[in-house]
DNA sequence: TATAGTTGTCTATATCAATAGACATTTAAA
DNA sequence: TTTAAATGTCTATTGATATAGACAACTATA
């Protein structure tokens, strides 16, 4: 974990150390000891004086990453990171089926919209057709992981909302309204700083960076059947793509 | 650009504010206008004092997007956004090469040195083996887009740095060494905060977010030939992978 | 040439972030 | 039972962040 921490960015020095901590525990950089280094070798290594070391390992108590214990030390708690494979099946429910042992998906809104310039270019139809939107998060093992908006052709997969809310699951629904397979056609991948929605539904502190995937998936035939915009907490996440 | 900023958070108003505007105007929420909304407009949405709005616009100034102009406003300069296609024949240079017009690799630095753990499992070598290690920085137009850190079989390609710098391409280097095609085998995505030294090499405002790739290339007949992590710019690049 | 609207500069004040040092409290091991 | 090593708590001080208000300087337009 080389490198110091900058000074006068608008990043508190706390934040951006708890920020390279976290990294470091979900790196394995600490798997030997199952502990945080002490904080007055975190504050030599960084830099900084001890109770700014203090203010970061407070924050990721606070969001259950680690846990202090007076005379013993910081112990870590919890150091997931999700790995997403992008492929021609990709699926956010098998993906990470067997690196987390609860996946769920869950329905905040839909409605039924006209179709903008970005919608209608990703279902290839025109602008103005109605679609179903619907706003979704993802949760593994009950911790958020993603927030994502979803569009779908309103006249094939009007029913779409009601069996995700039942399902839970893109997949299932497809499959209950007639569509057995799909494939993945294209996926665009670019980060952002989050903003204040989804700081508060991915339970993120302000400033967390959120990697963005915009993706087509169509049925066998190639004709597109779901246009989705998702929002990955990308300290919780990494995406795999195989050629 | 409805929500308010987050105070006490331990990132400053001002660079949420930033953050913000930076990701309005690259979403083209200003292009009517070719300018960001006056500072007082900013500071009712926000919901911050006007100075505070200022800091933020500063430090876009810095950055080269925005330029204030007294008595007029403040004028958008730049917002656009680099798409790198990931793919089997996926490359740095020919990718990108209709969306810029001059495409450029510069070496800074190269040494042998022994294969770590990692290198070593993407080169399907044995960890101590001898590798090439090259530091380098991809320019689109004069502008830096990408640092990389790249491995090599130092057997089979111990002439890589003395080819690439005089060809500033990895694929003409490969093919004056004797390899006339590769193919990308493996592309991981994660994002993070840039640290001190690539906010140097990219020219980046500190607290910026990177996009991270850790690819391997293989000959034709899947043996890696090389291992890479580069670090892009998140607000001037995007991903693109195709199914 | 006024005038409205905009950015630029200045002073002052309050709060947050970071440093510094001292000492208490708890745990585990000698 | 000591002792070393770790986290917890307290006070004090400095610099960065944010607010508030007033006014100057510049631009475009009526």
């Amino acid at each position: 974990m080389a490198g110091q921490v900058q000074r006068q960015t608008g990043v508190a020095l706390w934040r951006q150390i708890a920020d390279r901590i976290r990294q470091a525990i979900s790196a394995g950089a600490y798997d030997e000891t199952g502990m945080v280094p002490p904080e007055t070798v975190l504050a030599l290594q960084f830099g900084v004086n001890r109770h700014t070391v203090r203010s970061a390992i407070a924050a990721l108590a606070q969001e259950g990453i680690v846990r202090a214990v007076q005379g013993r030390g910081t112990l870590i708690e919890r150091k997931e990171r999700l790995n997403f494979p992008i492929t021609k099946r990709t699926r956010f429910t098998a993906g990470i089926g067997e690196q987390a042992r609860e996946m769920r998906g869950l329905l905040l809104s839909y409605s039924e919209e006209k179709a903008d310039a970005e919608v209608a270019r990703g279902l290839k139809i025109r602008p103005g057709e109605p679609v179903i939107r619907m706003e979704t998060v993802r949760k593994a093992d009950g911790s958020p992981v993603s927030c994502a908006t979803a569009w779908f052709p309103a006249g094939r997969f009007g029913g779409m909302p009601d069996a995700y809310k039942r399902t839970e699951s893109i997949t299932k629904a497809f499959a209950e309204l007639g569509l057995p397979d799909y494939v993945r056609a294209t996926t665009e991948i670019t980060a952002v700083h989050a903003d204040e929605a989804d700081t508060a539904a991915l339970e993120l502190s302000p400033g967390a960076i959120l990697l963005i995937t915009k993706a087509v998936n169509t049925d066998l035939e190639g004709v597109p059947v779901q246009y989705a915009i998702s929002r990955f907490a990308a300290d919780r996440v990494q995406f795999t793509i195989e050629n």
